[in-house]
DNA sequence: TGTACATCAGTGAACGCGCGTTCACTGATGTAC
DNA sequence: TGTACATCAGTGAACGCGCGTTCACTGATGTAC
């Protein structure tokens, strides 16, 4: 009996540091891309050795992945506000709209959350298990879409002009988070400014 | 007098062993990302030395750039076509459409360039030299796209519409060009539907 | 025309560096008797 | 309660590998006299 208990309090523990190298990791991915994060950045963020990483994630693609997932799966709390204070009042603001802000905001403030799901999205040839896991986070957030979508009046039986909305906003995040010559305040602006039109244009190019 | 056209034949003949680097690297482009091209690759490829490369370009990234662009210029040319076409047959197809497509085909059957495009739009801290380089294609390539726009009747004095159009026809690319359980041919497929649909959105949404 | 020297393309092997990962070890905490 | 042993978190240093790049050298072609 105690035994079970203490074993549990062990376990508990653990994870607590799992998640204090998590969110080391978490707090390194605001202000760098991830592909210039070392495991001794790491670890010096978390206050360990570099070898202890190794205790409670198998590698460093596994801890990114695990960090990557972990801060998107928060930008779907982020719908469901939007999605339920616009059921509350009625509509007093436009869900596609507010949802394509919410995407393109968290993204413009996370340097390496943004470059890993833009680098996910891109690579090709990806080791399975951690393409299977990406898979699934991004079906999540597509469903997620679809019922902002839904909700705002949009049919949408098979899928395609969630599809066409997400990828276009994407798009705009993709092309000018780092357009050269422009300051980030500007480009988060002009990248605004672009979500607001398209998701115009999307209402109007759609009414039938 | 004589010794100039020797200079210049040598020239030439320099020229050309460096053209013949360059489609190297183009060749292995269509089947690799360029972050799996390595300098023993490339030299394999054109039949030399590793080494021998260092006589024509001072980097593999200078390799590289110079390789894209040459490639990315191509696409310029389709353009031109898709807008002659266009005018002389006085409008049987959408030039909308077409430029949206022509740019998916071109960037889906090019892994390398393809993903080197995202790279550079996506990465932020590059050197200058790089920057400057991609900025001037990307601005000559906006350009053009700003020619179809206007010569498909969208005017667009600050050329707002122009990228909204451009990225979400990117975005559409780079969302499902390698979108997990899909093969790239159905990947295509999808593509170039969410590519029509945008088009038409556009050109719906954009009526005044 | 022949000889000495300069120039340049090209090579195979080696250098060097970054960085993820592993190794051998320490020290603390828990367990058995 | 004290002693011997097991378990586990954590460490600093070292390993090892990939890969861009450089080095010392060879052989061919051009130039001067």
């Amino acid at each position: 009996m105690a035994s079970t208990i203490l074993k549990q309090l062990r376990e508990d523990e653990r994870e607590a540091r799992k998640s204090l190298i998590l969110e080391a990791v978490l707090k390194l991915f605001e202000k760098k891309p991830f592909d210039e994060i070392g495991m001794r950045d790491i670890a010096a963020e978390a206050g360990v050795s570099p070898a202890a990483i190794y205790r409670y994630f198998p590698s460093q693609d596994e801890l990114f992945m695990e960090a990557f997932i972990k801060d998107l799966s928060s930008i779907k709390n982020v719908f469901q506000e939007t999605f339920k204070e616009a059921s509350q009042k009625s509509l007093p603001v436009d869900p596609l709209e507010e949802m394509g802000k919410a995407i393109v905001h968290h993204l413009i403030h996370n340097e390496a959350t943004f470059q890993m799901m833009s680098y996910l999205m891109i690579k090709g040839n990806m080791p399975s298990y951690l393409l299977a896991r990406f898979q699934a986070l991004q079906s999540a957030l597509i469903d997620k879409i679809i019922e902002v979508l839904t909700f705002a009046g949009i049919s949408d039986p098979d899928r395609t002009i969630s599809h066409a909305f997400i990828s276009s906003v994407m798009g705009v995040l993709m092309t000018f988070r780092n357009y050269p010559g422009k300051e980030i305040i500007n480009a988060e602006e002009h990248i605004h400014l672009l979500v607001s039109l398209i998701a115009k244009i999307f209402k109007k190019g759609l009414q039938p």
